[in-house]
DNA sequence: CCACGTATAATTGTATACAATCATACCGTC
DNA sequence: GACGGTATGATTGTATACAATTATACGTGG
């Protein structure tokens, strides 16, 4: 559980530590360091050009956000993530979406039920073209824009930790047109029955929204992404 | 999100670090300091006898588990946590509780099944004692059983956070008797439905359990414990 | 050749020194 | 007397030095 005033976010940028922080979850999440790799916290400061403190410090952020686990006196690794993991996360994040859209229905504003709409025109048309990168960006946003809708920051936050967790398995999982497609249309039918007010609805497709993305990524392949470990731990 | 190796529990008793962690958590779920109150390192230090590295490091943990705000260049405050967030915290907890008794009833063990069974008929006793810290107490290992139930390191992890973090609203909430048997009886339904293999059931009940826990709290002054701030936000 | 123990190197844990930032109080000016 | 600026103190941010712990390599004895 973290970072409850999202202040904060820009407050990191204007640390060292906070740098180095976002620095290493970017790195992580992209693969840049892969599982169970060991960060050593010299090594870590001077290619960022900064001494040991922030980098322990951003270290204790990172465990707590799942991202490295500290064995004392040995060092920080890269957590591993298994499939089970991805799957359970999926669960979770299936319910709370579903919840967060419930609640968006009643809260979100104008302005944001605009964005939603130019998101998912947007996303039509990079659809048609074939513009992955744009694709996943635009998804994204969509679900930062629901989380946002909701109006409660408890929510919001646990919601945006999983989305962003699940980034470091999810990669290329958009990348399969037919899927980029069918998500942006049940992002279509989510905002639809928020514009309606039919919360029971939005709940559901919502729910149904992050089911089909899991069953999606499982087909096609989240195995090899995260090879051995994922696939034979459960 | 934190902490995913529950090892680093053991870990941080035996690093300064993880004490100064656990005590401030301590003092500051039992109220010792008040929201938006500022902890300075040096005193902090001083008080615990290490000096500011360890503190702050804890300070950062603290700040992502909630429970402290860091401003930068400024200080560290406790946060403050308002009626609506709590509100906001049952509903995803109540929402999580059932999912954890749903894959509870699959993977239960006959241990844990056991320990639920012993906790449900000692708390049934306290109840009758009217010892109310022992029913706390019981209250805290039930809903831990069924979070190591579920099988899911994820799931287990975010209930725990949760439950955690409202532990500094509770406090004095079970303290009215007839809560506690009710209480101690949804414990028992949830029980039998996963003894019985029902998980819709259980998941219904848990579910509600932690809904009547809400309501509960609410009709009991929720709103004195946290005062103007809690009241006043929605 | 293997097992065990010791020495050494590497790494983290902690303390402290110094730099940067922010709040406060004081003083001068209008 | 009010406003604004500057100086001073307090507090956090960062770097570095030192202590403790752990892993590794080597050598010795069996």
């Amino acid at each position: 559980m973290a970072n409850y005033d999202l202040k904060n976010e820009v407050n990191d940028k204007y640390s060292l530590r906070g740098r180095v922080f976002q620095k290493l979850r970017e790195d992580i999440l992209s693969g840049k360091y892969k599982e169970h790799e060991e960060l050593k916290e010299v090594a870590i400061g001077e290619e960022l050009g900064v001494s040991r403190t922030p980098v322990r410090e951003a270290f204790r952020q990172l465990e707590l956000e799942g991202l490295i686990q500290i064995v004392p006196n040995r060092g920080a690794y890269v957590t591993g993530i298994t499939a089970k993991d991805v799957k359970d996360i999926y669960m979770i994040r299936s319910l709370l979406e579903g919840l967060c859209a419930r609640l968006a229905t009643e809260k979100i504003t104008k302005e944001q039920l605009e964005e939603m709409e130019e998101n998912i025109y947007l996303a039509d048309f990079h659809a048609s073209k074939g513009h992955m990168d744009q694709m996943a960006e635009l998804d994204n946003r969509f679900h930062d824009i629901l989380y946002e809708a909701c109006d409660s920051k408890m929510l919001e936050h646990t919601l945006r930790d999983y989305h962003q967790y699940v980034l470091r398995v999810r990669q290329k999982t958009l990348s399969t047109n037919t899927r980029g497609r069918a998500s942006n249309d049940e992002h279509r039918q989510i905002m639809e029955a928020i514009k309606e007010k039919d919360a029971d609805r939005a709940e559901q497709l919502a729910n149904g929204h992050i089911l089909n993305a899991y069953e999606n990524m499982v087909k096609n392949g989240l195995y090899e992404v995260y090879g051995e470990e994922a696939a034979g731990s459960e």
